[in-house]
DNA sequence: TATGAATGAGTATTCATTCAT
DNA sequence: TATGAATGAATACTCATTCAT
């Protein structure tokens, strides 16, 4: 029987990983205290501990937020027809990354946060297993369709190197503020020799 | 009138920096206190401030050991003919990072770290910078070789997508420890459709 | 919307500066430490911080506690008639000093921390001025009963000699623990050929 | 058999004594440290430390440094015929205090200091008592002269009021930049309605 | 004697967390 | 539930002093 609504706590746990998310992007991990929380939730210290029981599980609902998972994007691509070269499907990941996630820096944050916190860690490791599994899927069909000697082969092996180009599409986009996803998999595209596609 | 050689004050600098190294690969930045350096590099407090001024100078002097300039290694790959393809330079490139270096789980820790000292993020925009120049003309000489209709547009269009790689490389040898750099550019090769070398 | 009545918070101000205010006492304004003053206000360090920002501004309320204003007595003084003798008004003054800040010890450390920060200086430079303002309307009543030639310029001249000795009678009773209040002023009288009144 | 001789020895502790005090007079005592001294003399540590047991022993020499002796001006004065005015005494002895001990910042800091080292103190109290001592031969001299009733007891009473005017005049030169010795004596003139002389 | 690198206890201040209201 | 005052261990850094050279 709790006190408030369900959906009031969802809206409070919101508020304050939101103001958490907003204070990490603005200021690195290292130094947000709970007292940048606290004035960006407008709740109180007390509060939010009735939330969260420690600023770390406030960071891991953050890390949560971040790694939504992306199999529906990824499962439609496969079902259409022809298959999609693989600079579209990165151009389509990396177009339809949330707004707060396409931020580098705020990414950058929480992988280091990954190797502190294992549970962190975890979450991670769950999301890019899944853009994992879903993306051989889908390289086997498209090396398939290419009419390779053995798709499933060339699948298991190059599937990490497309999981690596969003991890290096994001670090780069923190790092040297290139964050331009359609130029990224525009150079995609030059550099597997592709086809120009009508759409770039 | 140094009483100390400079070859003394060297070995005390590496030995800080080196404590503040291991001391981040394994704790994270955020977990790793002065105390932490104390112990590890078994200075004592004043001794350490006598060869850095600060902490976050410490955190530079183990950024700046990473971001080794790797320049040398392309340009050796640039003179060679025939010219290899970009799996052999990816491979090339990632087996020749220093041991210390290779550690994922340290450069995210230092990525995170450019997030909030812009002395840090400098020393990696320009190691980045290099690369990707390097990168470059490595790419233009290559798709020449492959008799691309225009290579130098493909080129400049692809560089930051190899450096996405080396980047994307190295925060999954971090996050799902996947860290075998031949494996990786066996996929690069899979993906790009290259004929395989005997080398592999 | 405080959680503490405006009361508490004075009381609790007031428990820090008592505490500060014993141990420059009694160990000299260098040798106090914010450990000492926390062990003997009874509060916490964190609670300290929550009502000053730092440990100068704790000396500065010291400052201000120990500078009160004495423009009240002094005035009504001048307003008596006959207008009493300078030893009698010196009397009045060194008497009606706070019991705290009689003690010329304290005063001495505050003095000299007056030269390092220059927000305890303008306190006491504020609390000197308006004692010279007020000493010099006396005097010039004064040297008129007295029927001098020139009451005004005598005034002017003599109003910091007024001051100089209610600083000198705290430098010594500091520093040589002659601490008679009423023996100066007879002093004063004496060196001023006073007639003696029956007050002495 | 001093492996230096006395001369030297006196020069550097001299050095070491001069850093030390001015130090002190433009930061304040509880600002000025060993390195400070260091870079200021010339010295290295382990040399000062040759010369002093310790900081507060640098200290205690720059507090005799200031406490000399004033006792020969003041016998002069008593031995002239006829005896001058309290003014005028206070007006030779404020005028021939030596250059660095009139700087009020200076006396303030010391006179704090005694307050913490009763060496310090000691040192102050007996140029005061040796100050005192002389004074009051002067003002038993003076009011002879000026045919009090009792000479000896006016000038008992009133042999510390003299005193407090010179440490008084040395705080108010620190806290209010009112250096003017002559201006001061004047003023003291003024208030004891003396009878001006020629040479003001 | 002189050097200055090294020591390590000590400094002011912060901050995640608790709990009486 | 919500508040925010209070806690106190932990933090980065300083500095008087020592001692091998």
């Amino acid at each position: 029987m709790p006190r408030i609504t369900e959906e009031r706590r969802a809206a409070q746990r919101a508020r304050i990983v939101d103001a958490m998310r907003d204070a990490v992007r603005e200021k690195g991990i290292s130094s947000v205290s709970m007292s940048e929380v606290i004035e960006r939730s407008g709740l109180s210290a007390g509060a939010i501990y009735g939330y969260f029981p420690s600023k770390d599980d406030i960071l891991l609902a953050v890390a949560e937020g971040l790694a939504a998972d992306r199999r529906t994007e990824l499962e439609r691509v496969i079902a259409s027809s022809p298959i999609p070269p693989p600079s579209q499907v990165l151009r389509l990941l990396l177009t339809t990354i949330p707004e707060f996630a396409r931020d580098g820096t705020l990414v950058l944050q929480v992988w280091a946060e990954a190797a502190r916190d294992p549970r962190v860690r975890e979450v991670f490791v769950g999301v890019l297993s899944t853009l994992q599994t879903t993306m051989e899927e889908y390289l086997t069909s498209w090396f398939t369709q290419e009419q390779r000697p053995d798709p499933t082969a060339d699948a298991r092996a190059s599937t990490r190197v497309m999981a690596a180009l969003v991890q290096g599409f994001l670090a780069q986009s923190a790092l040297l503020e290139q964050t331009d996803a359609v130029a990224f998999s525009r150079g995609v595209a030059a550099l597997l020799g592709e086809e120009p596609t009508e759409a770039d």
